[in-house]
DNA sequence: TCTGGGGTCCTAGGACCC
DNA sequence: TCTGGGGTCCTAGGACCC
């Protein structure tokens, strides 16, 4: 079997185009939450030279005066649309792989990969379908593996004469023509680091990685890169990976609008954290048997010397009980916290999920945490009214939902919300 | 004035065992 | 004066991804 995948063009954007046909040649900007950070930019957007991470106050004047438009982030929308996409793509395959909010893997038959045209008329096909019931552009990448379907896509991005297709076909000679056009960086999984030290062994394309030793590479380098030279050849490592796998791991975190110095404004705020990675935790039918606490001041203050603060609770018996989770971060946060810092954000992290051979011995000489009676059903009673409106708080949660978050540019939630739903006049 | 959030995997090194 | 060898498990931190 062979691999394609479907990728978005500039997803956020695109989502908030839908019901915008207005924007549909303007420059679009999505971003991040506080309106922090630039996440998502439409082509024209690039155009103007908004890069992509980039802190809104330093683009904005420039931006705002060639008439982009700007918006917060608004992820009921883009969920949502994420998720009609994915069902879009079921009609044509059973063997699908959601990578990502906006990037899905399917298995491509090898009877298609014979025959580079079919390849591509399939591309094609998924991608109008998606474009003309959703209103999304996608790319498509055809090939042998994923990395090479992530280089496929990089060439159908870069050259408009694929309209959006490319189909890279399991020919060493046709694969190796393609590697030379893309740039080592670009390639799935070389990130800033690898990047460097590739550059001073002289390898700067695709192409060069591929024609390393693949034994050399590994003792130099790492199972993961040499993984990945074996794929850009066309070997396949990495499966086609169909099922939901179960999270390890659940983090909320924020930053504040407003930096925090004192401990009562942040124990409802983390408090909050903890009352929503609970609710994550049970909704992945998991229980966990570590939670973490942190806090830190600015990443980008240079007035004093920064702190970050961070402990972790084990609990005797793994669960899923919210109580226990604000018993335990009340206690971190109350070692961790230094008066006289200026916090700008924190977080909650829960770890080490249920199954048996995560039992812990429970610590002789330490203090039982209390066992609640039907806690079970209690959370279920919980989740259950809270599911479509948030009605039932814990006293010690932060009254207006984690911190106050800037979001003035906020979209209607359109496809989500009966009472936001697009009007036509 | 203002700089996101949520994940995974791998590795090296320490603690511990016999 | 001289102090082994082989292994497992866990954790923190690095690197990467979208």
């Amino acid at each position: 079997m062979s691999f394609a995948l479907i990728d978005c063009d500039s997803f956020y954007a695109s989502c908030e185009r839908i019901f915008r046909p207005d924007l549909s040649h303007k420059p679009v900007v999505v971003l991040s939450n506080n309106d922090g950070c630039v996440i998502a930019r439409s082509k024209e957007a690039k155009a103007l030279g908004v890069g992509m991470g980039v802190p809104w106050f330093k683009v904005k004047d420039h931006y705002l005066k060639h008439q982009g438009a700007v918006f917060s982030s608004n992820f009921a929308l883009y969920g949502d649309i994420s998720g009609r996409m994915m069902h879009i793509l079921s009609l044509f395959t059973e063997k699908i792989e959601i990578y990502s909010i906006d990037e899905a893997f399917i298995g491509v038959p090898h009877c298609i990969m014979m025959n580079p045209q079919q390849a591509t008329a399939l591309g094609q096909d998924i991608r109008q379908c998606i474009k003309t019931w959703l209103g999304i552009p996608v790319r498509i990448g055809i090939a042998p593996t994923k990395t090479l379907t992530k280089i496929a896509s990089y060439i159908a991005k870069h050259n408009p004469a694929y309209h959006g297709v490319c189909a890279i076909p399991n020919n060493q000679y046709l694969i190796n023509r393609y590697l030379k056009q893309v740039p080592v960086h670009e390639v799935w999984g070389i990130g800033r680091r690898l990047r460097q030290q590739l550059s001073t062994q002289n390898i700067d394309t695709a192409y060069d990685l591929a024609c390393i030793d693949a034994q050399m590479i590994r003792k130099k380098y790492s199972v993961v890169l040499e993984r990945m030279v074996r794929e850009l050849r066309g070997e396949a490592c990495l499966a086609l990976n169909e099922e939901h796998d179960p999270k390890k791991q659940i983090i909320v975190s924020r930053s504040f609008a407003k930096k925090v110095t004192n401990l009562q404004e942040l124990n409802p705020i983390v408090n909050d954290f903890v009352v929503r990675g609970f609710e994550k935790l049970r909704n992945e039918k998991q229980l966990c048997t570590k939670i973490s606490v942190f806090i830190r001041t600015s990443a980008f203050d240079k007035s004093n010397l920064g702190y970050q603060g961070f402990d972790t609770f084990t609990y005797a018996q793994p669960t899923q009980d919210t109580r226990q989770g604000l018993r335990a971060a009340r206690q971190i946060l109350q070692k961790i916290f230094i008066p006289a810092y200026a916090y700008a954000k924190a977080g909650i992290i829960l770890n080490d999920f249920n199954g048996v051979t995560n039992f812990q011995q429970p610590d002789l000489f330490e203090e039982a945490a209390p066992q609640y009676d039907n806690s079970n059903q209690l959370m279920s009673a919980l989740d259950l009214i809270n599911k479509e409106h948030r009605n039932v708080y814990f006293a010690s949660q932060n009254q207006v939902g984690y911190t106050a978050m800037r979001r003035s540019m906020v979209s209607p939630r359109y496809t989500t919300n009966i009472n936001e739903l697009p009007v036509a006049k």
